[in-house]
DNA sequence: AACACTTACAACCGCCGATAG
DNA sequence: TCTATCGGCGGTTGTAAGTGT
């Protein structure tokens, strides 16, 4: 064989495209468990059938815990600009200048928005009124029905995907997605980490999760094995949202590690803004501390809240 | 309302350097 | 030294969402 290099993986037998809500999760389950050692044979022990290469670049674009989202503030593109001055096209370089971001967003700003400013300042010598107007451009489009957030408020030492030593950084800006959370977070300052779950109608999703083990032990049983609480803060008609949401909390338990500390924990709260959510803490052997769990429904009203 | 065009960004592709055998 | 493999990087593409006509 010569040195001509062999593709990555198999790519007939991989699946391309935009990933699901349930790959994301399996993804994020997996490397808590497992971290990432080697990113090739990843997917086939995490189930998924994706190359290692989209998995990296899915966790490092997307789901690592310390990415920021949301637009890019002034100083940032500013910072951006600089820095590319400086360095040319060299996104990873210019990324580690900015906690949180990576390159593969750098690059995207800097090609949609940024290239056309440093032009334009090149020209003008940078009109600053030009450019906080385009400051306040709206944040970028989040993909709120497709997109699981770890929010790491209050990181503890842990074995998360700190690679090269990283310093745990701070608690990610307050995107869209996030202010979701703020209330309960700042409820509790023991909450270390918080977990967004989209509770939407996604069939590969829910069909993901009807297929994994512990629902299907459970495919003889009725659903209330799951039993609705009826005493629970939320109305009589979200039966069914609360009995997926106890299939959640089931499959969160197994998956993750986690367990509710008593069984008031598992009966799920609304926050001020009619979120949902409920309190957890993972087993001592994840060493991830206690976690608040939110699930947002496409539209409020599918919860009949 | 329907279509065309533009924008934003997630994801893919292929190359490169480092490393192990 | 050569070769195979891997992770990482930068360029590019595909497409959903937004906007204009």
């Amino acid at each position: 064989m010569g040195r001509g290099r062999a593709p990555c993986c198999d790519k007939s037998k991989v699946k391309k495209g935009p990933w699901s809500p349930a790959e994301d999760l399996r993804l994020i389950t997996f490397i808590q468990k497992h971290g990432h050692g080697n990113w090739r044979s990843l997917p086939k022990q995490a189930g998924l059938l994706r190359c290692g290469k989209s998995c990296r670049l899915r966790w490092i674009n997307y789901l690592r815990p310390d990415v920021k989202r949301g637009h890019f503030t002034l100083e940032e593109e500013e910072t951006i600009i600089k820095l590319h001055q400086s360095l040319g096209n060299r996104w990873s370089k210019i990324a580690s200048s900015l906690p949180g971001r990576t390159d593969n967003e750098i690059k995207n700003v800097w090609n949609t928005h940024l290239k056309k400013r440093a032009l334009v300042h090149k020209d003008a010598n940078y009109d600053k009124v030009e450019l906080t107007k385009e400051f306040s451009r709206t944040s970028s489009s989040f993909s709120t029905s497709s997109f699981i957030n770890m929010e790491v408020l209050e990181k503890k030492e842990n074995t998360l995907t700190m690679e090269n030593g990283d310093e745990p950084k701070e608690a990610p800006s307050s995107s869209s997605m996030s202010s979701h959370s703020s209330s309960n977070c700042s409820n509790s300052n023991q909450v270390d980490q918080v977990i967004e779950i989209p509770l939407e109608s996604d069939i590969d999703f829910w069909e993901m999760l009807d297929n994994l083990d512990p629902f299907k032990s459970n495919e003889s049983q009725p659903h209330d094995q799951f039993e609705v609480s009826k005493s629970s803060n939320l109305g009589e008609e979200d039966d069914h949202g609360e009995i997926e949401y106890r299939k959640w909390l089931k499959y969160l338990e197994n998956e993750l590690g986690l367990e509710a500390t008593s069984e008031g924990d598992k009966n799920p709260t609304k926050d001020a803004d009619g979120q949902l959510g409920f309190e957890m803490t993972l087993r001592p052997e994840n060493d991830y501390g206690k976690c608040y769990f939110q699930m947002w429904p496409s539209s409020p009203q599918s919860f009949g809240i």
